[in-house]
DNA sequence: TGTACATCAGTGAACGCGCGTTCACTGATGTAC
DNA sequence: TGTACATCAGTGAACGCGCGTTCACTGATGTAC
């Protein structure tokens, strides 16, 4: 065992944190191996004796989100959530910090449209994210027989809002669309 | 003037016919120009006396639903909308056609993450798109001062709502999500 | 009406380049003595 | 404690391939006579 233990894992989660971030900067076709490999301090060839193929990598590195910084999946989220969750991850996620950080964005936003053209395994991954997302609207929605309804319609607005700002190129109407999204959230949720 | 008045615009609009319903299929990266003029029936030299470049074709491919079929921009839609539009395209919208019928979706949904990584060009195409779809749903809120809000929350909803469900690669919970959505949207602008 | 011709829409070979993936090799490391 | 060695993480050249773009050419067309 000629490498310190636990040496492998932290060099694939360092690839998997590259791969994260210029995934989320300039999509699944746009990034290379190489890209990926030089941004984590390394060079291409010893890329595959961690991932099988550039689509294995792409699927854990949406993923990825779920595991690299659970106080703070979201630029803007790393303080308490113990009280009034939904309400400050409605905030963050339509907030100017996670609107301009792209690289650190949610992958529901700057993935949505390569997951749709994607394997399972991308499916996969990019299903468990929302679920984790809608799965705390759900919890905070009081009346129980809508919470599954409100829960995937909130995230569906962050997202929707979220993605539509980035994609109209101009930032007074992107605010406003962030504005006026997040105001909506609250108000299918009751929590304002 | 060796050939027919109006022939080369189109085979202009066949070309940009075939980009948009590609690009809806596989994104920016994924299309080359040669699949582009392939499928509109012609070989790759001729592309360059069209457009300027890819990008070019890409921005003019992601306005071209806005002029191509006015009447149906969006699977479902081909009747009478002079009644209630907003409830009938936020239905179509979310509807099992347009989810199923990639190639004619509406490109704020397919295009999302490549537009907001394009350039100006892309950018306004897509905001013009989202400006025409948000302003039928201004028009068809009562209340005067919350219309911006909510004709951008609206598309929002529907965006996001058909965005998370291509993506999450489960019909199932696809359905749950356009479900949803569509409640929520309709609650929103008060269309029940 | 019929023909010769100028036009220009469309062709396809070619350019330099970067891609995903493979593989024989190198050299830094922990271990055995 | 010091050294020889086996291991295997990481290297970088090479593979076949398709890309965006350019350009000299072809041949179908409307027009002039």
């Amino acid at each position: 065992m000629p490498y310190p233990k636990g040496h492998k894992e932290r060099v694939r989660n360092s690839i998997l944190e590259s791969a994260r971030r210029l995934f989320n900067r300039r999509g699944y076709e746009a990034v290379s191996i190489d890209d990926v490999m030089e941004n984590a301090g390394l060079t291409r060839g010893g890329f595959y004796s961690y991932f099988k193929s550039k689509g294995e990598l792409y699927a854990e590195a949406v993923a990825y989100v779920l595991v690299s910084h659970p106080a703070r999946n979201w630029p803007g989220i790393d303080f308490d959530l113990t009280s009034d969750p939904a309400r400050k991850i409605v905030n963050a996620y339509l907030s100017d910090r996670h609107f301009d950080d792209v690289e650190a964005s949610c992958p529901l936003v700057t993935q949505a449209s390569d997951a749709a053209r994607g394997d399972r395994q991308v499916q996969d991954a990019y299903r468990r994210v929302l679920e984790h997302m809608a799965a705390v609207f759900m919890r905070s929605t009081r009346e129980r027989e809508k919470r599954t309804e409100t829960g995937l319609a909130v995230a569906a607005l962050c997202v929707g809002g979220l993605a539509l700002a980035r994609g109209v190129g101009d930032r007074n109407l992107a605010d406003r669309i962030r504005k006026a999204s997040r105001i909506a959230a609250l108000e299918l949720g009751n929590w304002q």
